[in-house]
DNA sequence: GCCAACGTTGGC
DNA sequence: GCCAACGTTGGC
């Protein structure tokens, strides 16, 4: 079992959003680095933190758990999606996805500044100058770290 | 709103 | 295959 960290700007996607959902396909991702994440090397139960990127601060506000296998995203066939590669064809399919299912909502998110003051998360892709990935691999012990820090 | 970092595209 | 131009991400 490996844990991961997925991004989404809260006013697109929220912890809440997936809350009320309860599970939802994680569409729209148009990075390599990020596709083969998803669909080579997640597993169903797979823990995953929820981080929402663009806030004031942005942090981590909840966790996930990974809910299918991996399969074709849709919107990249469906030309009136925002998401379609028009490169993209069912027989030959760029995209794939993978459905997240709700875990948790932290009392209160953990800031990205407290990550960044954190010695123990040295390391971590999340705090790299420059990271954009918005599907990386987290190691167990900087997931628990950030558990700990949401637990207070 | 600015800008650094990064990925992708396309000319050559 | 190189690399400049461009678009995007995302912190600040």
């Amino acid at each position: 079992m490996r844990c991961w960290l997925i991004k989404s700007e809260a006013d697109v996607y929220s912890i809440d959003d997936l809350a009320r959902d309860g599970r939802t396909m994680w569409d729209g991702v148009r990075n390599y680095q990020a596709r083969n994440w998803m669909r080579d090397e997640m597993k169903p139960g797979d823990p995953v933190l929820f981080y929402h990127s663009n806030g004031d601060p942005p942090g981590v506000a909840g966790v996930a758990r990974v809910a299918s296998a991996p399969y074709d995203d849709p919107t990249q066939f469906d030309p009136a999606s925002l998401y379609h590669d028009p490169k993209s064809t069912p027989a030959a399919p760029r995209w794939q996805l993978v459905d997240f299912a709700f875990v948790e909502r932290f009392p209160a998110e953990v800031p990205l500044p407290l990550l960044k003051a954190d010695p123990s998360l040295d390391g971590m892709e999340l705090l790299r100058k420059g990271s954009r990935l918005s599907v990386q691999p987290v190691t167990e012990a900087h997931f628990q770290r950030v558990l700990a820090l949401a637990r207070g």
